[in-house]
DNA sequence: TTTAAATTTCAGACATTCCTGAAATATCGA
DNA sequence: TCGATATTTCAGGAATGTCTGAAATTTAAA
């Protein structure tokens, strides 16, 4: 796979924004190439583009697929992998918001929920911490529906509502 | 400042999540703490508290306050800081929000532009590729711009926005 | 000023995460 | 089944990020 002078700079660019995005130079690099691939890669020619381990390369794509961000396909006479990442940039995104949601969210709703209940029993603990944890709760609880409702609905009827902006206001008050 | 069993749960398990949340320990616990606690507390007592380094609490103490998170006052006849989080969970998430964007997609909004810039002059990228970054470019945009208007409504508008759900869908369509 | 408290800076210790390369395992055709 | 190719696992090294404690700086009262 040859880079051009463009793709060279998205994938590095990508490389260089993985820790804020909270994943590896690897997968995030790995990731910019196989969204700008015209066709699908082998692991082979991931690692020799760029310049990384084979091994690497292997644990990248697992961490990718497990985004459902990332493929795999078959070439008729060939039994090597070919990876292939989701094209369309709007499943782009939902599939990364629906991950951050379960790895950054999920977790703490459970936990906000059991020290909710703690809290409850607890008498040493002040009414208006208790308060203040049972409302974080509730809140992330009710944005989570909303969330669940909104990546429920198709896709034609969401870039309306978006394209429409502020004036949804003034339609529904 | 003494902390109650579910406190100290709270405030571990920010801690256990920081890594995720791509923050330090430090600073996800140090927000834990203040968030819960009904008055602001000296860097000292949140030192003492979390039991670590007074240094570190000032430069974490730093960023809460680079996120909109944390704020300073002042008590009549006393030097010190007192440190004071936002508690009000809409305002806590839209800062959360706003730092992420900042972070995460305006520097990359910058780089696609110039990359869509370039590549369209250069021969050599693929149709295919620049038209797929300038896909991926025009769409960051669109959701920047969207966000942007969200976020100037009033508040109680978009609860009820939210609260409707999928009901605007039919109302709009 | 001077002094003392409060805060910040920063070099290095520590911890964590990431990556590599070798070895093990899996897969498929012959 | 065997052999060749493809993929994964994993221990250890490299790189990065985090935290500490001492020293420097700032701040405000005396």
């Amino acid at each position: 796979m040859k880079l051009t002078p463009t793709m060279q700079r998205c994938v590095l660019h990508w490389g260089e924004m993985a820790g804020r995005w909270g994943i590896s130079r690897s997968v995030a690099q790995i990731h910019a190439l196989l969204f700008l691939a015209p066709e699908p890669l082998t692991a082979d020619a991931i690692a020799e583009t760029l310049n990384v381990a084979r091994s690497n390369v292997s644990v990248s794509l697992k961490e990718l697929q497990s985004w459902d961000l990332v493929s795999v396909t078959h070439q008729l006479g060939d039994r090597r992998d070919y990876f292939l990442a989701r094209k369309d940039i709007w499943e782009v995104i939902t599939a990364i918001m629906d991950g951050r949601k379960k790895r950054e969210i999920d977790p703490t709703v459970l936990v906000l929920r059991e020290c909710t209940a703690e809290a409850r029993k607890d008498p040493e603990t002040p009414e208006q911490v208790t308060e203040r944890i049972t409302v974080m709760l509730e809140f992330l609880e009710e944005v989570s529906g909303w969330y669940d409702q909104i990546r429920a609905m198709p896709r034609p009827t969401l870039l309306k509502l978006m394209r429409m902006g502020t004036t949804v206001a003034k339609i529904v008050s």
